[in-house]
DNA sequence: CTGAAAGCGCTTACAG
DNA sequence: CTGAAAGCGCTTACAG
C-alpha cells in the first residue's frame, strides 16, 4: 500500500508537507501543493484513517444511531444523511438499535464510540438519565433528530409532533368523527423518545378543543410497525365500541390497521376512516390520508449541522434553536365522513 | 480517556499482557487474565480501534455496500447483518450507492476501503470489469449477496432468481393468463447486477414452456421502486394491448402497478392480476400475491460467512458453493383467473 | 512556507 | 507465561 512517505519522496517534500497539502491547509505554497496532489493522484494515495485518527484525532467517520433501518422514516433519514456525509468525505457507522436494550447500553456506555467517530447523529433514540450523562461525556459534536430531549450543545432537527397529530385529529373531527381511536406507543415508556407521547398529547388536545372527551378504550398502544398496527386494530375490534375513525401515529401502523379492517370485512373509508403520519412511499399506493413529514430533509439538515463543527460546514448552517420542519395534511381516500347512523 | 497503560498499571502487568488478555489470546495465565479483565472493567477501558488497526491490522469494522437503504430488501439485509456483526464486536460502515455512479467509483477505486475495514459485504452491487479488478485487488475477505457474478474467494448468498420468476409466471399461467406483462429492470444494463436479467429469463422460459410467445410490448422496464412501477404500468396502459396480468420483478414495483391500476379504474384482481417477488412487509396489507424470498436470512448468513475468515466464525459456516436460499409462492388476493371474455 | 522529530495508543516479534 | 522495545502511518508543535 502506498504510504505518505511514498508520496513525499515522489513530490520531493517532507511527509509533513504532504499531510498539509492533502488536507488543504493554507500554509503550503501553490506550487508545492500542486506537486503533492499530482504525486498522490499518480500513486492513488489516500491517508490511512486509523493513522490520521491516532495522530490527529480526526477519524473521518460519523455514527448514525437509529431504532430500526427497516422502518420508512429511519431508512429515509439514513439515506439522506449518508449522501451528505459521504459527499463531505465522511464515512457512516450505522448503529441499528433494533429495540435491543443491550445494544443501546453497549453503544452509549462504552468508551468506544468517541474513539471511533468524530460526531454522532442520534435519531429518535431514547435517552435515560444515565444515557444522557454518557452522551454528554462523549464530548463529541452531535445532532439529534426527531427527539424530544435536547443534548446540551447539540442542534436538533424535528417536526412539531403535537401539531402534526392535532392536524390529523382535526381532519377527522372536521369530517364529523367523534369516536376516534388512537394507536401510538406505550404511554408509560417515557425515556426521551417522546414522539409517541407528543403525538398522543396533540391528539387529545385536538379532541378536547372540539369538546370530545377522550375515551381510554379508544387509546391503544403498538410498536410503530405494520404488524403492531394490525394487532392493535384487532384488539380494538375485539374490545369495542367500534370507533368511526382510527388515527395511527405513523403510516406503517395505519397500513396494519387497514389490512386488519379489510380482513374483518370493514371497508375504508366507508365503514371506518384511517389516517396516519409520515407520508410513507406506500401511502399513495393504498390511498392513505396522512400528515406528511419531510424525512429526507431531516437527515440532510442533520448531517449538515454535524459538518459545521467538523469544519466542513457552511457557518450559516450553525443554528442554536431547534430546526422545526413543516408538516402538511395529505388527503387521500382513506378518510371520509362517518356513516350516517 | 483511559488507555492501555492505565489498565496495565492497575493490573500490575505490562501493556503487552493487557493486550493479550483482553483479546483472549491463550498465552496468558488465568490469574493474570482475571486481574486484567477486572482492571479494564473498573476503568471502563476499550481499546482504541485506530491504534489497534495501525498496530495490528484489524480495524474491527465491516463495509456493507448496498444500492438503496430505502428499498425493503436492502434495509432488511442491512438490519440482519448489523445485528450479527455488532454481536461479534464489529462495526458496520454503510455505503449507500443510491444509483450515483461517482459514489460507486469513489468507493471501489479508492485505496481507502481496505484501510478502513476488515471485510466487505457487497449487496446487489454492479461490478464492471474495472470494478472487478479493484475489488479483487482489495485483498479483503468479502461476501456477495444477491449478485450474479462471483468474486474469487468470496462466498455468495442468493436466491435462484430464474426459478423465483418462473414460479410467479407459472402461477399466472396456471390461473389461465396468457397476456402477461413483465415489469423489470433495464435489459441492456448488464453489469453484474443480474437480478433483473435473471428474473426476465425465468419469466420468458416459463412463458415458452407453456407455449406462450413473449410479447415485447408487454415487457417494460422500471427501476425497482414504487414510482417506477407506477410509471411502467401507466406506460403499459397507454401502449396497449392490455394484459390480463402483470408480473413485477419486485413487490415495490407491484405496489406501484396496483396504485396506477386503481387510479385508472381497473380492479385487482377482477380486471387484472398482479404478482411480485419479495414478500415485502406491505404485501400482506395490500393483499399482494408474491414469491417470498428470505431477506433477513441473506443478511444474517452473509454476515456469518464474513466472520469466518475474520476468525470469529464457526468453521462450519465456511462454504464454497453459493448458498442458494429457497423462495416460495405466497398466494393472496391480487391474482385470480382472467375474466371470461 | 517547509522540515525533523516526537508522539498518538496499540500489537507483535523477540527474549527470557 | 510475561515484558521491553520497535513500529504501524500519520499529524503536530517547534524551529527555521
Amino acid at each position: 500500500m502506498t504510504r505518505i512517505d511514498d508520496v513525499a519522496r515522489r513530490a520531493g517534500v517532507s511527509t509533513a508537507t504532504v499531510s498539509r497539502a492533502l488536507r488543504g491547509l493554507p500554509t503550503v505554497s501553490p506550487a508545492t501543493r500542486e506537486r503533492v496532489l499530482e504525486a498522490a493522484a499518480e500513486l492513488g494515495y489516500a491517508a490511512s484513517p486509523s493513522a490520521s485518527r491516532l495522530a490527529g484525532g480526526r477519524s473521518g467517520a460519523v455514527a448514525v444511531v437509529i431504532p430500526r433501518v427497516t422502518r420508512w422514516f429511519f431508512a429515509t433519514v439514513v439515506e439522506a444523511a449518508e449522501e451528505t456525509l459521504h459527499d463531505a468525505g465522511y464515512d457512516l457507522l450505522l448503529y441499528n438499535l433494533g429495540g435491543r436494550e443491550h445494544a443501546r447500553q453497549r453503544l452509549l456506555h462504552t468508551a468506544n464510540l468517541h474513539k471511533r467517530v468524530d460526531a454522532v447523529m442520534l435519531v429518535a433514540t431514547p435517552l435515560g438519565p444515565a444515557d444522557f450523562v454518557a452522551v454528554t461525556n462523549l464530548a463529541l459534536p452531535g445532532v439529534t433528530i426527531s427527539s424530544g430531549t435536547a443534548v446540551p450543545g447539540w442542534p436538533r432537527v424535528l417536526i412539531d409532533d403535537r401539531a402534526a397529530a392535532a392536524a390529523a385529529t382535526d381532519h377527522l373531527l372536521a369530517l364529523g368523527h367523534r369516536q376516534i381511536a388512537h394507536i401510538s406507543g406505550d404511554p408509560s415508556d417515557e425515556l426521551a423518545f417522546t414522539t409517541h407521547i407528543d403525538r398522543r398529547i396533540g391528539h387529545r388536545r385536538a379532541l378536547l378543543a372540539a369538546g370530545v372527551q377522550p375515551d381510554p378504550r379508544l387509546d391503544i398502544e403498538a410498536d410503530f410497525t405494520i404488524n403492531g398496527g394490525s394487532r392493535a386494530t384487532a384488539e380494538l375490534l375485539r374490545r369495542g365500541p367500534l370507533p368511526t375513525a382510527i388515527f395511527a401515529a405513523c403510516d406503517e401502523m395505519a397500513f396494519g390497521a387497514m389490512a386488519t379492517l379489510r380482513q374483518a370485512g370493514l371497508r375504508v373509508p366507508d365503514d371506518i376512516s384511517v389516517i396516519g403520519i409520515d407520508d410513507h412511499d406506500v401511502a399513495g399506493v393504498v390511498g392513505l390520508t396522512t400528515v406528511a413529514q419531510p424525512a429526507a430533509e431531516q437527515g440532510r439538515i442533520g448531517a449538515r449541522l454535524l459538518l459545521g463543527p467538523l469544519g466542513h460546514g457552511d457557518p450559516a448552517d450553525a443554528v442554536e434553536p431547534p430546526v422545526i420542519l413543516p408538516t402538511r395534511l395529505v388527503v387521500r381516500e382513506s378518510t371520509a365522513p362517518p356513516r350516517a347512523g
